[in-house]
DNA sequence: CGTGAAACCGTCGCCCC
DNA sequence: GGGGCGACGGTTTCACG
């Protein structure tokens, strides 16, 4: 359950899976300096505890020919609950958005959208998003390029803060 | 390498491992319909033409103590491409930036941050950010709640496509 | 692409600290 | 409580048809 305190094996777990999710459990206990059912059993628990949600191979979108990338924000007109939640389950369901993060500040919603091609996207902005409930406005920015593109969080700064507050 | 086409259960193995990234190949192989050395062979030939670029563990940054994940706009003062890679290459030296996409349109960089705290970004976004050569502005925005928040691609909108193009 | 075989791995029960 | 040992069944991964 959430809150439950990890310790230096447990954070090494979760740096190698999360850099290799395919790693057999031999090899990772091999790596934090245990045996393997001990292993695989701490495994178990940080699946079922929620620090690891699940495991995803990283495919190439553009190889796979997701050729455009765009960030797209939302403004509501109403930012009742109930009119966030309606718009949230809204992204849920349209399958070219990928990321809805609900932000503070002018805009409210942060979109990050992938499409085969351009006219396949505009299509949707034009036809669903723009079109959609409560949609007051929005701007979107293609992606040009990908300088860096990494999945989860930085091991070495969660390090870094505990040896400091050990 | 890149541009080789794809049969269906090639597609099919890609959409099932961006699923669940342990799946055991047996497994997989029941899935798509194949026994498990030609998928085996499957993988490994998506694996080292590019499709799948690595598998990942899906970590709960929050769970882990991350509580704070910002989208920040950057603007530069030079674009020339050499100024824009010195940039780009700025941003893979930070842990605390997990990605950092070029837009087009008024803003150059969006960059998509996280923090275990809001004092531990702060200290980054004005040491580092703010100070970093080239650097013209940043408006940066606070994430309240993810709404969604899935990796890879669309793999319905990949098949609706090709069997209309077929 | 499928079959079979060998090596390896995931997993369990038990014992130990 | 967690870690190690040993063993069984399933899996990975060959060579070959």
């Amino acid at each position: 359950m959430a809150g439950t305190r990890l310790d230096p094996i447990d954070r090494k777990i979760l740096a190698e899976l999360q850099a290799d999710g395919r790693m057999t459990n031999v090899e990772l206990a091999k790596r934090v300096g245990i045996s393997a059912p001990p292993c695989l059993r701490r495994v178990r628990t940080l699946e079922e505890s929620g620090y690891i949600r699940g495991y995803h191979a990283d495919v190439d979108s553009r190889e796979l020919g997701f050729e455009v990338q765009v960030f797209a924000m939302v403004g509501l007109n109403s930012q009742a609950e109930a009119d966030l939640s309606a718009f949230e389950e809204l992204c849920r369901c349209w399958s070219l958005v990928r990321e809805c993060h609900m932000l503070n500040g002018e805009v409210d919603f942060i979109l990050k959208c992938v499409a085969p091609d351009l006219s396949t996207f505009q299509s949707f902005l034009t036809e669903d998003l723009l079109k959609a409930e409560n949609v007051a406005s929005v701007k979107t920015s293609l992606v040009i390029r990908d300088a860096k593109d990494e999945p989860g969080v930085p091991f070495d700064v969660l390090e870094e803060r505990i040896s400091r507050n050990a």
